[in-house]
DNA sequence: AATAATTTTCAGAATTTTTTGAAAATTCAA
DNA sequence: TTGAATTTTCAAAAAATTCTGAAAATTATT
């Protein structure tokens, strides 16, 4: 196998797993795109490589950056944007956990509390209780 | 807060934010409603709290099955088949993860793998390896 | 300040996922 | 058996998500 195939077919399979853990396929191709990547790639080269809108791939970009999953770099001389993943795999593990717990798990403890300290106590309650202060 | 009140809404909560897990509203509506139950239900009891389709109860409950978070319950001398959830949160836990591991993240590791022995041996292929080998 | 390059936005289109509901299949009781 | 009760299937409809592309906004250059 060529290392060209090998690189695309990581990137597909990447991305078609990643949609069966909540996270859009372009997103995950992006950033398997970058993880592959020895240098910065800016949005005309994602566009190009993985055949996709100019718009996907802005918006894509962003959500990567506020996932902490890859870093705008500016080049000197260069006008473009350019783009590099953080490449070490624990990293990105453990921000993946990290940024998740924030974004989800969190809401669902508030929301829970919420329950929690709403509900007037009764026998009934108990197994409500239970399940909610685990 | 009524009992009732905050069921419906940990029920909905959950259902809303399992989307961004990957896991569809209804599956985990089901699971949730099932969570809180301390009696077993039958699909039509499902469909009329949860205001939804019999073939989507159906289905549903089929999958929480296959990912044993719930079971199914016969109760003597009724035809209808009820369905109980597992009530220990920590397994359930527990339960998640070794599905989602077996049915996500192996075929990943396995698909690494294809790439890996499949790929020719060059100076070029190390910060793909380094990534795939991990 | 004018303009050229680049990035961002977002309404509508395309695609994917989920849901419905009626028909088919299955199960059980008489 | 027969047929009534129940479960399962699945094609089509509905809903949700993602993607496009052109226009608007921003940023840099002359």
């Amino acid at each position: 196998m060529e290392l060209k195939e090998a690189k695309d077919r990581f990137i597909h399979t990447w991305g078609t797993l990643s949609t069966q853990w909540g996270i859009n396929r372009t997103m995950s191709q992006i950033h398997a795109l970058l993880l592959l990547s020895d240098k910065a790639l800016n949005a005309d080269e994602i566009m190009e490589e993985l055949q996709i809108s100019r718009g996907n791939v802005n918006m894509n970009l962003r959500d990567l950056i506020s996932w902490g999953l890859i870093f705008k770099q500016l080049i000197p001389g260069e006008r473009k944007e350019y783009f590099v993943a953080e490449k070490d795999i624990w990293k990105v593990t453990r921000q993946i956990s990290r940024e998740r717990r924030r974004r989800e798990l969190t809401p669902l403890l508030d929301a829970m509390n919420d329950i929690r300290t709403g509900l007037k106590d009764s026998e009934e309650t108990r197994s409500l209780l239970k399940i909610v202060n685990d």
